[in-house]
DNA sequence: TCCTTCTATGCAACTCGTTGCATAGACAAG
DNA sequence: CTTGTCTATGCAACGAGTTGCATAGAAGGA
């Protein structure tokens, strides 16, 4: 249910479509869920039906019309209702790890290639990040009063940042791993 | 697909029945990688019937009888066809930094017992992770002559240790900025 | 004119994962 | 001898999420 949540989350700060809303989740909200444009219809069909949200046909000139869509009374109770109700951590499932594990049962040196296209990701996130955070917080064109929402945002975007200087560090300590068994010999 | 991966992995870390796997997710490979028993069972069902793992009764004193399944030699080969297939990185999906989003259209403080709670479960993991390390890997009591696979193990476990330092900081950056908004007044 | 790209929405089928329930052997405590 | 706990396995129903396919308006280029 929690795609529901942020979807409400995104709309609240700014109403919109089904498509705008896909592509935000390939952007700022994407940095903490992800969702494609067919699960985001379909929620978007089921939650207004519930009365969460309201559509309005919008035509537009140079393009196909849209529906945009808005939080309801009841959308914003039911996203008061979930804040204030506790959630579980989360766990992870990092595929990579799994993939780690298993190089033990094949030949680790043959993974490097993968971990490094794996960090050269997470580099380009991060500078993504970075370009974000200055843009819209740090940097001297960013609106200087900042207020919740913006302080709430910030501190979402900074654990993003986190993360991922996080993952480039340990992803390092793979490779200087994997490198040295790879010298060590495999027959160790 | 990747249960079963993971699966494979940790059968050939060590045969063992599914219950035992599932308390495995529970512990080492719950790291990176969760499952239920239920979702165990129904896939250990079909890799037997794919033929990519052997089961075998085993009777056992003071416990009820258990099935040990272990890896096949096309279960093996699966595997490392994986292994050299490249994957894409992951993306987080982190419902308590929607929760966080999601406070800017509510009150902010009231997530602070929220965030403390979640902050207390990272501080036990870390704590489990360290106490695993120092156990298996480090410690006086741990074996001396690593092989690749006890290598890889430990870089994962360094993986997790990391992860949990950075997210705890970031609860603690979290904490810091609810209770700025709280104190500089809800009206802001 | 045709092809491609971007915007915009949606169905159908499938897999993945969770929740609730059910069974059953062995043992220990009351 | 009943109740509870741990080990051990599994079904049924549902919800979450992915993949493939289909449609269509508008713009620009070959």
């Amino acid at each position: 249910m929690a795609l529901d949540h942020a979807i409400l989350v995104s709309l609240l700060e700014r109403p919109g479509s089904g498509y705008e809303l896909a592509r935000r989740f390939e952007r700022s909200i994407g940095y903490f869920w992800t969702a494609t444009h067919q699960q985001i219809y379909r929620v978007l069909g089921r939650m207004v039906a519930d009365g969460l949200l309201l559509v309005r046909e919008v035509e537009q000139q140079g393009r196909p019309d849209k529906k945009e869509y808005s939080v309801t009374g009841p959308g914003r109770a039911a996203l008061a209702a979930w804040l204030h109700k506790p959630i579980e951590p989360e766990s992870l499932r990092h595929d990579l790890a799994v993939k780690i594990r298993g190089a033990a049962f094949d030949d680790p040196a043959a993974l490097i290639d993968e971990v490094e296209r794996h960090r050269q990701t997470h580099r380009d996130r991060l500078a993504h990040y970075l370009a974000g955070e200055l843009r819209d917080f740090t940097g001297p064109e960013a609106p200087a009063p900042q207020d919740a929402g913006q302080e709430l945002q910030h501190v979402v975007l900074r654990g993003g940042i986190a993360y991922e200087r996080m993952t480039i560090a340990w992803l390092d300590d793979v490779l200087a791993t994997l490198h040295r068994l790879d010298t060590a010999g495999p027959g160790t």
